[in-house]
DNA sequence: TTCCTAAACTGCGATGCAGTTATGTATATC
DNA sequence: GATATACATAACTGCATCGCAGTTTAGGAA
């Protein structure tokens, strides 16, 4: 169905969008996105990071379409926009457990 | 079954693994190691890069487990450790399709 | 041993971001 | 209009790392 070349071009595009993800504080983000629509100020509150810092992380998983933007008076709600991303997680999250197993087999001979 | 927690420390570990798949480079050696085990000198030649900087990529990658080594006389043999690093790039490949897709429909109104 | 090759290591210059501070912009309230 | 709030943007600093070049190490061949 239409696959797309892997041409260095199209590797290019791909490389961005994993370095979107390369970041522990945009991971946070989305987590914290998980339960549903935040504001701005709310991801401020719940994560600690600085105000201007969430601001530029949420505008660069906007940028790649990892997040919706929602503007209502004064305030601004983020949420994810393709649950694709936790997809991608989770299969992350099953190689680091594949790893943590594989290393206590070589500790334990 | 025990999923982990994500917790700061955790996102940092994932982190650093979609940051080793953050680099056109490293993906365009998987993507070479697609059609399996090859030494570092044929990686060179097909991709075109300097083999010093492909010796570190291959490092790096080996270092996240998306590798296997294996050494034969002068030879290096590198090998996909682990099917799931396509899986993630079939994931960010339908990403792509549906923001070309997203971009199109606002182009045509 | 001596020479050659394959790969890894080391140091260097350049680039890219993350995070902070300060400023700008839009909107709501008085 | 004046002020306060919520977010975005700009400029700056510091650190990580990409890619290159030169060197070093390990293994084979003469």
């Amino acid at each position: 169905m239409g696959k797309l070349a892997l041409t260095p071009e199209v590797l290019e595009l791909i490389a961005d969008r994993f370095k979107a993800l390369a970041e522990p504080a945009r991971l946070q983000l989305l987590q914290s996105l998980r339960g549903g629509e935040m504001a701005v100020g709310e991801l401020v509150e719940e994560t600690g990071f600085g105000q201007a810092n969430v601001s530029k992380h949420l505008q660069h998983l906007h940028t790649f379409g990892f997040v919706r933007r929602r503007k209502e008076g004064l305030f601004v709600y983020y949420t994810i926009a393709d649950k694709s991303v936790f997809q991608l997680c989770d299969v992350m999250c099953g190689r680091l457990g594949a790893e943590t197993k594989a290393r206590q087999r070589l500790l334990a001979v």
